[in-house]
DNA sequence: TTGTAACTAGACCTGTGAGTCCAGTTTAGT
DNA sequence: ACTAAACTGGACTCACAGGTCTAGTTACAA
């Protein structure tokens, strides 16, 4: 009602979400949040019930779509090179601290609040293998490549893509690949995608 | 120096890996530990100092070579026939309760515990690809592919593999896949990999 | 048999976090 | 100016977990 109101609560969410896909679901507190967040803890609880629902709202917020089913639409150039460009952005994506961490804080709270994976999946994996789905019905439609089921290959592009690179970064093994070793191998997969569904 | 003193470290250890991968570090306390394993707390912290320690120790437990990369060594039947074995193993391994959890733990805790995934790597993915690496560069010595880089030719083949499935049982996307779906996704999966390195 | 290391049960301390409560203050709408 | 909703700060309860301590018990080795 007080329009000060609406304000505070996305100073918390804003809060909540930074420090929950930070630390994790066990080591904030609703202390932190309201901390962070610049407002009594009181005011947290008023405007979301317990700390499960803040969660929720935090990974929901966290969840907005990304913009790289865009990239799928693009015809200008060679299928060659707007897979690349689709392959560069999505790697970029996938190893980027945002995403990472909301990727992982998901996966440590599947037992627990399920429905967080759930958004996660909405919001990213699944719309990404719908527009390159898309995309790669079209190009077989006209004739670039020739794949029987466009939606296996278009999960076989996606999983090639994350490669070495997103292993160790999901998993904090050093040294981490470099940007020219990642656009290498992006490039191998490409190419081996486009030979082995040439028409 | 008493003897069923190991004994009882083995309990420990026993009860501390299934513990911890079931329910994560923070959700599993050292009591619950003593307990599962028939043993008191006192005894816990005999043989392991601190719970960070006990941690390790189960990861590593946990984290005892699998079978996978005898795979790669066959040599009988085509090449076709072998991958597809292979394919079918890993990702037998891969959605298996067990090394979902061990996962799913390793990286819930990779900013606390890094060593702990460091395990998991070295243990799992690294063999995995090391194997498969050295198949595909004597499949190339003997003409059967054309790949320029055959450790790149690995990682797409055991990423490709993964897919779906495991995007999914990863965030517990319900409804999980069927053995058919997978199986039908995994010979696509080799028969894309055997067009675009055909010699 | 006896000494001693390993073990047990449980009390204990300390810190922390979720969630509640309350008395007082701010702020927007009427 | 008045009212009521929203906010604040902090005290409070309750539960639980990591880790220590102790007094007493068990079981192996010499």
């Amino acid at each position: 009602m007080r329009p000060s109101s609406a304000a505070k609560r996305e100073q918390i969410l804003e809060a909540a979400s930074t420090l929950f896909v930070q630390n994790g679901f066990t080591d904030t507190s609703m202390e932190m949040v309201a901390q962070e967040a610049g407002v009594s803890k009181q005011t947290v609880y008023s405007h979301f019930g317990k700390k499960d629902e803040l969660f929720m709202a935090a990974i929901q917020c966290k969840c907005q779509r990304y913009e790289l089913a865009d990239l799928c639409a693009a015809t200008e150039g060679s299928l060659r090179d707007r897979l690349l460009v689709i392959g560069r952005g999505f790697i970029r994506l996938l190893l980027s601290e945002e995403a990472r961490q909301v990727h992982k804080t998901c996966i440590a709270q599947v037992d627990t609040q399920p429905q967080a994976a759930v958004l996660f999946f909405e919001a990213g994996p699944r719309v990404v293998m719908a527009a390159l789905t898309e995309m790669l019905e079209r190009e077989c439609r006209a004739g670039q490549i020739h794949a029987e089921n466009p939606r296996h290959a278009a999960i076989q592009l996606l999983m090639m893509w994350q490669g070495e690179a997103k292993m160790r970064s999901e998993l904090g093994i050093e040294p981490q690949l470099s940007d020219d070793e990642i656009d290498t191998y992006i490039v191998s997969c490409v190419d081996l995608f486009l030979r082995g569904y040439a028409p």
